[in-house]
RNA sequence: GCGCUCGUAGCUCAGUUGGAUAGAGCAACGGCCUUCUAAGCCGUAGGUCGCACGUUCGAGUCGUGCCGGGCGUACCA
C-alpha cells in the first residue's frame, strides 16, 4: 500500500515538472511515514516541504500544486488533505484496504515477500568462528542476525548466496594442536609443559579422547581419521579442526541456520590467493620493507598507521588472507557483500577495505558492507559470567538452545538491534514465561488456529475469495486496525531489508500480535451471523497466514496449539 | 590519547533513513474468565530523551564540545 501511493506521488511530481509548475531540477526521495493520530491520516507526505526551498514558495503552495496532478488513484484514496506546516496526508478508502485482503490470500505462504531487490546478487558472510571451540552465546547473536538478514534479504528479492569463512590455519590453530597433544600426553594446564597461549576448555580433552581412539570424522566438506599418534602434530591439526568444526555444524543446524558456501583459509594459501595478493600489493607500490617485516601502506587509504601484512618470521598475519580472501569475493561476481561480524572485530572493517583499494581493482571504497552486533553480557545466578575461551569459561550456543529453546533463543536475539549491547538472562530466559514475547506472538497464532477448529465443528468455514459484500462486514476500527498492520508487512521487509536491521521485523510481530489479543477480547468471531463470522474467519486466516509468514523469516515455528 | 558504538519511564528496550501531543514490555496499583486458549484483555501511575551550544519551518533523530558505559587501538583472529 505504501508503494502504492509513493508511485503515486512520484507520478504527480513528474508531471508537475513537465508542465513547469515545479522548477527543482533533483527531487528528494519520496519517504512517506504513518501519522501519530487518524485525523491525519493512513499515510503522510513531507515532500512539500523539502521542495520548499528550491521551489521559492511556500510549503502549503507546493502541495497544492503536488495534489493538483494526483489523480485518485483509480479507486485508491478516499481523500486527501493538506496539514499543519504542509504535510500531504493520504486517506485510503475502506474499499481499498478490505481488498487487500485478497492480495495475502493470493500471496499465501509468499504474501510479504517484495521485488526490491530485483533478483541481484548479493553475498552475507556470518558466523565465521574459528575452529577452535564450540559456538557461544555471542557466535549465537551473529548467527541469528546473519541468517534472518539472509531470509529478509531474500524475501526482499535479492539472490542471496550465505557464506561461512574458517580460519584453519595461522597462530590459534596451531595452539588448538598443541593443547591436543598436551591433554593426548596426559600434560594438564598447570603443567609447566603447558603451552602458552594453550585451550583450557574440558572439550580439547575429549578431542584429545577422540583422537587417541582414532576416529574418523565427517564436517562439511572434510573427511578427517585420526592415527592416534601423539608425536604427529599434523595430523592432530587436522583431526581437531575437522572435529570442532563437525560439533559446530550440529549447533548451527540446531539453530535452523544453513550455509551454501564454507571457505577455508587455508585454501587461500594452497591455491595461491595469498602470494600474488602480496605481490600484486607490492607491484602497486602500496608496501614497503622495515624490521625484518613487510608493511601495507594502509594510511594511503584512510587507516590511522600501517599494517604489517608478512612479520619477521615469515608468516603472514591475518588480514592478508582476508583480503585475499575479499578479493575472491569480488571476482566472483558479488557487487554486494555484507559481513556480519562481532564489534570487537571492528578495527578489520578500515584495513581490509584499504587492502582492496591497495589492489586498484575497481572495487569501492565502501565495500564490503558490514553489520557489527555488540557484545553479549551474559547473567547466570544473578551475576555476569566472564567469557574466556582459552579458560574455557563460556556460555555455549548449544546449552542455550537446549535450556531455553530455540524459538525464544532466537527471538530474544533478534529483538535488539546488532548496534546495540545487550543482556541475556539465563535464568529469566529459562523460566519460560510470559516475560519472553516470542510466547506472546505464537500464543496469538495459537489462538486464531483454536479458533477455526471451534469454528469447524459448528459448520464455519473461512470462504475462500469472498464476495465484496462479505469483505463490506469488516469496518470496525478494529478491523481496519488489523487489515492496516497485516499490509504493512511487505513494507516491513523492505526497511528490515534497507537497513539490515530484523530486529523491526520482532516489534513488526508483537504489534501484530497485541492488536490481534486486543480483537479477540473485543469481539466474538463464531456468531449467529453468518456473513459476519464467514467474514471474520476470513480476515483472522490471513492473519494467520501473515504471523506464520513473518515467524518464518525469523526461523521461529508458529505452533497450531500450546 | 585516538577510532567505533551506546546513553530515552524504576528495569529491559523501540522510536520507520529530520516531522505533528515521545511509545511498548516487565515491575507497581485497580478491574475482566458459566460463552471461540487468562501464556490474554482493559485501566491508573511513571519522562528536563546524559549535559550544553549549533544547523532550520521543525531535533530523541543531524553537527560540534563535554560527561558516563562498552569494544577496539598486536608482527592474535
Amino acid at each position: 500500500m505504501r508503494n502504492r501511493i509513493t508511485l503515486l506521488v512520484e507520478t504527480a511530481l513528474n508531471k508537475a515538472c513537465a508542465a513547469q509548475e515545479l522548477i527543482t531540477s533533483t527531487l528528494p526521495i519520496i519517504t512517506l511515514g504513518h501519522p501519530a493520530k487518524p485525523e491525519h491520516g493512513d499515510f503522510s507526505c513531507n515532500i512539500a516541504m523539502l521542495l520548499s526551498k528550491s521551489e521559492r514558495k511556500a510549503p502549503r503552495l507546493v502541495a497544492e500544486i503536488i495534489l493538483k496532478y494526483l489523480g485518485a488513484g483509480s479507486g485508491l484514496l478516499l481523500k486527501t488533505d493538506i496539514a499543519g506546516p504542509g504535510f500531504i496526508n493520504f486517506f485510503v478508502s475502506l474499499s481499498a484496504w478490505q481488498a487487500t485482503l485478497l492480495e495475502i490470500e493470493k500471496g499465501g505462504e509468499n504474501f510479504g515477500k517484495t521485488t526490491a531487490g530485483s533478483g541481484k546478487k548479493v553475498q552475507v558472510e556470518f558466523v565465521s568462528a574459528n575452529p577452535t571451540g564450540p559456538l557461544h552465546i555471542g557466535h549465537g547473536r551473529g548467527a541469528a542476525i546473519g541468517d534472518t538478514l539472509c531470509r529478509i534479504l531474500d524475501a526482499a528479492g535479492w539472490d542471496v548466496t550465505r557464506e561461512f569463512y574458517y580460519n584453519d590455519a595461522g597462530v590459534q590453530i596451531s595452539n588448538l594442536a598443541l593443547s591436543v597433544q598436551m591433554r593426548c600426553l596426559g600434560v594438564d594446564t598447570d603443567d609447566p609443559r603447558w603451552p602458552e597461549g594453550g585451550y583450557q576448555g574440558d572439550y580439547i580433552k575429549d578431542v584429545a579422547k577422540a583422537y587417541l581412539a582414532k576416529e574418523s570424522v565427517v564436517a562439511s566438506d572434510q573427511h578427517t581419521t585420526a592415527s592416534g599418534d601423539p608425536e604427529d602434530l599434523e595430523n592432530i591439526r587436522s583431526f581437531s579442526v575437522a572435529w570442532l568444526r563437525r560439533e559446530q555444524d550440529l549447533d548451527l543446524d540446531a539453530f535452523d541456520v544453513k550455509f551454501d558456501v564454507y571457505t577455508l583459509e587455508s585454501s587461500l594459501y594452497s591455491e595461491g590467493r595469498v602470494d600474488s595478493v602480496v605481490q600484486k600489493l607490492i607491484a602497486n607500490g602500496h608496501a614497503y620493507e622495515q624490521d625484518n617485516a613487510l608493511w601495507l601502506r594502509s594510511t594511503d587509504f584512510g587507516d590511522d598507521k600501517d599494517r604489517v601484512m608478512r612479520k619477521a618470521d615469515g608468516s603472514y598475519t591475518y588480514f592478508v588472507p582476508d583480503v585475499a580472501y575479499h578479493q575472491s569475493k569480488w571476482e566472483r561476481g558479488f557487487t554486494r557483500v555484507i559481513n556480519e561480524q562481532g564489534s570487537d572485530h571492528h578495527s578489520t572493517v578500515t584495513r581490509v577495505r584499504a587492502g582492496l583499494q591497495a589492489l586498484d581493482a575497481g572495487i569501492p571504497k565502501d565495500w564490503p558492507e558490514y553489520v557489527l552486533h555488540q557484545m553479549v553480557t551474559v547473567m547466570r545466578g544473578g551475576e555476569e559470567v566472564k567469557i574466556s575461551k582459552r579458560a574455557g569459561s563460556y556460555v555455549t550456543l548449544r546449552e542455550l538452545i537446549d535450556e531455553v529453546g530455540r524459538d525464544a533463543t532466537r527471538f530474544f536475539f533478534l529483538m535488539r538491534k546488532p548496534d546495540a549491547q545487550m543482556v541475556f538472562d539465563i535464568d529469566l530466559a529459562k523460566q519460560q514465561t510470559n516475560e519472553n514475547p516470542v510466547y506472546y506472538v505464537q500464543y496469538a497464532h495459537a489462538r486464531i488456529c483454536s479458533i477455526f477448529d471451534n469454528a469447524a465443528e459448528k459448520g464455519f468455514v473461512a470462504p475462500l475469495t469472498p464476495e465484496l459484500s462479505t469483505l463490506e462486514c469488516l469496518s470496525t476500527d478494529e478491523d481496519m486496525k488489523m487489515i492496516k498492520l497485516l499490509t504493512a508487512l511487505p513494507d516491513t521487509i523492505d526497511d528490515c531489508a534497507i537497513h539490515f536491521e530484523p530486529h523491526r521485523l520482532t516489534y513488526y510481530l508483537s504489534e501484530l500480535a497485541s492488536c490481534f489479543h486486543s480483537f479477540y477480547n473485543k469481539n466474538r468471531v463464531i456468531s449467529e451471523d453468518r456473513k459476519l463470522t464467514e467474514a471474520r474467519l476470513y480476515l483472522l486466516k490471513r492473519t494467520a497466514q501473515t504471523i506464520k509468514n513473518a515467524l518464518s523469516l525469523l526461523g521461529i515455528s508458529a505452533p497450531e496449539r500450546m
